[in-house]
DNA sequence: CTTAGGG
DNA sequence: CCCTAAG
């Protein structure tokens, strides 16, 4: 029990066991602690930092409109004959407005020479503005070119799935000048697909074709960006929260899984998925690792330039608003639904991520999918995102659920995305991080300058449906705005994922990237007095706390806890108390007043019987021997 | 820190 | 969920 949380392993796997023991009062406080501990840093905070600055800065804005570069690259790697991977990257444009914003990009060095620059629209600072300023982002090979490049590269790789190790070429096409720079990209990309193919040995060989496209059109090396991008997260420690997060997220819950609610499904995730996840735990702790802290460190102090982060602060920029999760509808559905060839085509919009295209096998699972998105989305945004998938609204926790299964394949409508930065105060980052550190955070917590907003941002990106996502509308900005919300960034992603098919990407070269900024622990405090997310109790928390209060009755919050919320952190005794309380209103009342996902009647009478009864008895006999309070319950109610 | 309640 | 008074 006590073991769950550890685990290295995959992330997932660990979840379960909340640091705290069930020892009684220190352990929860542990776990309180820690959680907020860990909130401070958040991806989305630069990004909302970055905003900030971006907005103020606005003018310096220097789009990259003019210059666009294309690159190519196609990266073969064959190793075995299994699926290939293929990543086409379409141009990106980000364009970085302040540099300062991040703080941390100025180390950065970026040996590609791109520079993102950020290009406010409005030089307001409402949020909203903040976001259209965020909006524009492209990115712009400065150093090298003065010209503009449009490249678009094209990665594919093909790899094995246990091995991958193979060779990897890179092809360049139609660059316009790039040499140099365009060789310090492909030496990324490279390294991507041979990092990833190492990484994703067990896991993937899929076909996964990820596009972005610009809102302009322009296209972008994104290999560069991305690669940067990734390095930068990674190196910050947020990949691995990320990890966490999801993991937490996943997190099982003792009773039924069920798919909507976060935990349940994810018990699954403990067997097989845990293998992904802990792959891409150890991903993440080699990137991270292998990213510099030194460079997370100096990114997040530094504000001088701005590239990377700027996403992220768009993000931020939502987030600061008191929503902690940021949703940008996607708009675009361009993709038809299923795909002849069995693979499903979404599209996402959002943020500053022009538009991403994946495509997967409807064989893919849910898990592959996000990883795929997350890695796309990552790449682009930062790395300490997690991305959740909703279906209809619904999170399904479930990574083993195929496409297929969850019906994604024949109604991409009903498919959204949410990414979730790693929070620490969710309390899925709390368990998460923990663990996952041992391997790659080791080094050094980050420093924790905090940011603007915090929160738990989370950004659902929506696909058809944008309706759904649309709680805490925040964000984004690109040009695209989308109906749904406000947000205008728009996010476009297609993959095309075999059943595994993940992101090959990520690694790159720490000294490349070196900027990421973003972790900020920064005011914890201030930030903390946030509320925390939301998180509806699933029927089968109901079901435990119903279960535990009938035998432990009702003025024992801290045992019920103990005995049937150990694992959930985020479940204080205080939230158990609250939460009989409001089932009992529930049960008060008719069912058609009843919001929310309805809790079976069943359950409701138990709530009624165990409510008069212990209210009866305002004794609160230990439920050792009673182990059966409920047998009496009836009665007594009655 | 826990409980118990109001907000 | 949060905040707080009381224990």
């Amino acid at each position: 029990m006590v073991s769950k949380k550890r685990l290295y392993n995959g992330g997932f796997d660990g979840f379960l066991a909340p640091v705290v023991p069930k020892a009684p009062r220190s352990s929860r406080r542990i776990s309180h602690k820690k959680s907020s501990a860990g909130s401070e840093i958040c991806p989305f905070e630069l990004l909302a930092a970055v905003a900030g600055k971006l907005l103020q800065e606005s003018e310096t804005s220097v789009s990259s409109t003019g210059p666009e570069r294309k690159e190519q690259i196609t990266v073969h790697e064959e190793g075995v004959k299994q699926e290939p991977l293929e990543v086409k990257i379409n141009p990106l444009r980000l364009d970085y407005l302040d540099q300062g914003c991040c703080g941390e990009n100025e180390f950065v060095p970026v040996p590609s020479n791109l520079e993102l620059k950020l290009e406010p629209a409005v030089k307001d600072l409402p949020q909203s503005d903040n976001d259209s300023a965020l909006e524009h982002a492209s990115i712009v090979s400065t150093s090298d070119f003065s010209k503009e490049v449009n490249a678009n590269v094209k990665l594919e790789t093909s790899c094995d799935g246990m091995m991958d190790s193979k060779e990897t070429k890179v092809q360049t096409n139609a660059v316009e000048k790039l040499s140099e720079d365009f060789t310090a990209v492909k030496s990324c990309v490279n390294h991507r697909v041979l990092s990833s193919s190492c990484n994703n040995a067990h896991l993937h060989r899929n076909n996964v074709k990820i596009g972005i496209r610009d809102d302009d059109e322009n296209y972008f090396s994104f290999n560069q960006h991305i690669a940067k991008m990734r390095a930068l997260r990674w190196q910050s420690r947020p990949g691995c929260r990320r990890i966490r997060k999801l993991l937490t997220t996943t997190r099982h819950w003792k009773s039924a899984p069920k798919l909507k609610s976060y935990e349940p499904s994810n018990a699954t995730s403990r067997g097989v998925k845990a293998f992904d996840q802990d792959r891409k735990n150890i991903y993440m702790r080699e990137r991270c690792q292998e990213a510099t802290d030194a460079k997370r460190r100096k990114l997040f102090h530094h504000n001088s330039k701005p590239d990377y982060v700027q996403e992220t602060s768009s993000e931020s920029i939502s987030n600061t608003p008191k929503a902690k999760s940021v949703t940008s509808s996607v708009i675009n559905h361009k993709s038809p639904f299923q795909s002849k060839d069995g693979h499903v085509k979404f599209s996402i919009n959002s943020f500053k991520v022009p538009e991403l295209y994946i495509e997967i096998p409807e064989t893919s699972t849910i898990g592959s999918l996000k990883r795929t998105v997350v890695e796309a989305v990552t790449a682009i945004l930062g790395g300490e995102l997690h991305v959740g998938v909703l279906l209809q609204g619904e999170k399904i926790n479930d990574d083993n659920t195929t496409l297929q299964q969850t019906g994604v394949s024949l109604n991409s409508d009903t498919l959204g995305f949410i990414l979730e930065p790693n929070l620490p105060e969710a309390s899925q980052i709390e368990q998460f991080e923990p663990p996952s550190l041992p391997p790659c955070d080791n080094h050094e917590p980050p420093p924790p300058p905090p940011p603007i907003s915090l929160a738990s941002p989370i950004m659902d990106v929506g696909f058809l449906n944008s309706s759904v996502d649309v709680d805490p509308p925040v964000v984004t900005c690109l040009e695209n705005i989308t109906e749904n919300n406000q947000e205008s960034k728009q996010v476009s992603i297609e993959e095309t994922v075999d059943t595994k098919a993940i992101v090959p990407i990520r690694q790159l070269n720490p000294e490349t990237l070196a900027m990421v900024p973003l972790n900020h622990k920064v005011s914890k405090k201030t930030e903390l007095s946030q509320r925390r997310t939301r998180r509806p109790f699933s029927v089968s928390e109901v079901e435990a706390l119903v279960e535990a209060v009938e035998t432990l009755g009702t003025g024992r919050w801290r045992d019920v806890k103990i005995r049937a919320f150990d694992d959930a952190n985020h479940r204080t005794y205080v939230d158990l108390k609250d939460k009989w309380k409001t089932l009992v209103h529930t049960a008060s009342i008719s069912p058609q007043q009843r919001r929310g996902e309805p809790v079976p009647q069943a359950l409701l009478d138990r709530v009624l019987a165990a409510h008069s009864f212990w209210t009866q008895n305002q004794l609160k006999p230990h439920g050792k021997h009673q182990t059966e309070p409920i047998q009496t319950l009836p009665a007594v109610k009655v």
